[in-house]
RNA sequence: GCCCUCGUAGCUCAGUUGGAUAGAGCGAUCGCCUCCUAAGCGGUAGGUCACAGGUUCAAUUCCUGUCGAGGGCACCA
């Protein structure tokens, strides 16, 4: 059975440029196979076309003859001349030259840059987007963090990096269904009401002691706070009841060590003391006061942080549709289940992983694995072509058991991507902001959006491959500078606008003339350094998408605007001569939509003024 | 010990999925506002691409090994 290739695609036929090239070249194969120049029964390669790094080699080149040296036995130069030889004649290309060893370069005429003028201001919000996709159904599922407690700027990162990878792949025609995992059932859950609960007590006026493994956060005792007001005392129970007989916690700071003292034992006891005594309706209620309450904040601070899913998915729902135990039993079927001291094991060593996982504990409870192959077989259930899941780099160890489930189960675990999200670290006055869980002193997101901004927030999260660590430097991130890279960029959109400003105050016609007229007159070296940036900007987003790799957006960017502000800086753009002023309005109009569209897709704002 | 990610300028990072003389920003240093926002621009200095092999026309890029950094190796989620 033939595997689908990781990303099956249309040819690019939006990135108009670099495909027209790439078609002649083709015909010029298809010519040269035609006359026998070329092995008969090899196929012909699809030619690679690439921006020269280097202006003296001129706009493209490709490296088709040295490829296919070895398949026409010919020398590499010879071929190159053939192949140019070939080419049916274009009006894009000026000159064609070949370099050792083999390299095919080409010079593109000045009116092929100055139509892409014309192309942008056309497509307008359009520019960049594309159709390669298809339309093929992606799921991207990011942040899935616990309810346990508000989003830390380390899921910042994974929400940030999770929405700009669906807009990019959104851009190029997939259909993309963004989904948040909720993870409203596990054991950490129980932890959560438990600790809720006990904060209650002490609201109450008991005194205890407040587990190690509790969840220490003020949002607990806010929670806490809203029970004891909606049921005052009545819920309140003798501390003694619950505590005696538990066996001992780990010690806390402070505290000398019991013997047999085991933080696991000692919360799963205050779990079941809980349920005991409040009862299952209680239980329940305390329960679900904690998950909505924290639910919601979290629901508000990615809204408010510009993410947006379609759907939030109730890990719950998995056991209550009988997806879990239907997953287990395809498993069972297919042999690849077996009993081990009292737990059911799952073979995921006979798919690569490194030990066998337990999918039912010795005490009859699902693990959170087995809720997690039900989900994964779920998705490609819902039929998404692709699903890229996106976690914290500290899980990477479990990428092989969960594809190892779709495998046994008979699915096609190459449908699914994990990507990694490496750690944010925060810098302060060129000092580490310290973190740390247990001390409880972590950086809420919701902190840092106050702190830096929305915008910044959302630019320095994707400015670095998403396994990099990230280096976040709060003070460069607020600064009102150059340095800063987000203001950088806003602010050449900002001038944009202001120059057009002053041009109606000044009562001077800017309206841009129709299509590429005038443009011949865009002659300067800034004016051709910015033209080809922007003749780009689809390749970049293509790529971006492809590679789920948004930096390369954040750093075109910076790029852009660099050419920006340099033309800014050398030339006027109000000049008397209407013809071509009215070339430069429309430049610097196509730069503002670039500018608009690639900072609309990293979900920042384009400011008209600063 | 095993696995994953990473190692590029003093610092933070790019490097077009193997291409031609390895690039930005910051920091350092020298300059540019009677001119559309100086929240801007330009010049200079700065490199054994961690190291050693291999693959080929071509390696920062792919493979192997060594060294170094971070993370992961639960009947937790």
């Amino acid at each position: 059975m033939a595997v689908p290739a990781p990303w099956v695609m249309l040819p690019s036929r939006d990135l108009r440029m670099k495909q027209d090239i790439i078609n002649l070249l083709q015909a010029a194969l298809a010519q040269l196979a035609a006359n026998g120049q070329l092995m008969r029964d090899a196929p012909l390669p699809v030619p690679q076309l690439e921006r020269a790094r280097d202006s003296n080699h001129g706009d493209f080149a490709t490296n088709l003859a040295m490829v296919l040296a070895k398949l026409a036995r010919a020398k590499p130069r010879e071929l190159a001349e053939q192949i140019v030889a070939a080419m049916p004649a274009s009006p894009l290309i000026i000159q064609t030259e070949i370099a050792d060893p083999g390299f095919i370069n080409f010079f593109l005429a000045d009116a092929a840059y100055h139509a892409v003028v014309t192309q942008i201001l056309a497509a307008g919000s359009d520019f960049g987007r594309s159709r390669i996709g298809a339309g093929q159904r992606v799921q991207v599922e990011f942040v899935s963090a616990n309810p346990t407690g508000p989003l830390h700027v380390g899921h910042g990162r994974g929400a940030a990096y999770g929405t700009v990878v669906a807009n990019l792949l959104a851009a190029v025609g997939f259909n993309v269904h963004c989904e948040y995992y909720v993870n409203d059932a596990g054991r950490q859950m129980d932890i959560l009401g438990t600790s809720v609960w006990l904060r209650y007590l002490e609201l109450c006026g008991e005194a205890l002691r407040f587990p190690s493994n509790g969840y220490r956060g003020d949002y607990v005792w806010d929670i806490a706070a809203t029970l004891h007001r909606e049921h005052g005392d009545n819920w309140r129970v003798d501390v003694a009841q619950v505590f005696t007989g538990l066996p001992p916690d780990a010690p806390t700071e402070g505290e000398t060590a019991l013997i047999g003292a085991d933080k696991e034992l000692h919360i799963d006891a205050l779990i079941a003391a809980a349920k005991r005594l409040l009862g299952d309706n209680r239980y329940r209620y305390v329960f679900e006061l904690g998950l909505n309450t924290i639910l919601d904040d979290i629901r508000n601070d990615l809204a408010e942080f510009g993410v947006a899913y379609q759907e939030w998915y109730s890990e719950r729902s998995l056991t209550e549709s009988g997806a879990v135990n239907r997953a287990i039993e395809r498993l069972r079927s297919g042999g690849h289940l077996y009993e081990q001291d009292g737990a059911l094991w799952f073979r995921s060593t006979a798919f690569g992983d490194e030990k066998d996982r337990v999918v039912v504990r010795e005490n009859g409870q699902m693990t959170y694995f087995a809720s997690d192959i039900a989900y994964h077989m779920d998705k490609l259930e819902r039929g998404f072509d692709r699903v890229i899941d996106i976690w914290g780099a500290d899980h990477h160890g479990y990428i092989p058991r969960v594809k190892a489930a779709l495998q046994a189960l008979g699915d096609d675990a190459s449908r699914l991507d994990v990507l990694l999200v490496q750690f944010a670290i925060l810098y302060r006055d060129g000092v580490k902001v310290p973190m740390s869980t247990r001390a409880g002193e972590f950086v809420t997101l919701r902190e840092l959006r106050r702190e830096v901004g929305r915008d910044a927030a959302r630019f320095f999260y994707v400015m670095r491959r998403c396994e990099q660590h990230l280096d976040f430097d709060l003070d460069l991130a607020k600064s009102e500078s150059s340095d800063n890279p987000v203001y950088y960029v806003q602010y050449a959109h900002a001038r944009v606008s202001s120059v057009l400003r002053q041009a109606a105050e000044k009562t001077l016609m800017i309206d841009p003339s129709p299509g590429n007229t005038n443009l011949e007159r865009l002659t300067e070296n800034h004016e051709q350094a910015l033209l080809r940036t922007l003749s780009r900007y689809p390749e970049i987003v293509e790529t971006a998408a492809i590679k789920a790799e948004p930096h390369q957006l954040t750093q075109y960017l910076r790029e852009l605007a660099n050419d920006f502000h340099t033309y800014y800086n050398a030339h006027q753009f109000l000049v008397d001569d209407a013809v071509l002023r009215d070339a430069r309005i429309k430049l610097i109009l196509a730069t503002r939509q670039v500018l608009r569209n690639g900072l609309g897709l990293l979900g920042v704002t384009a400011p008209e003024s600063m």
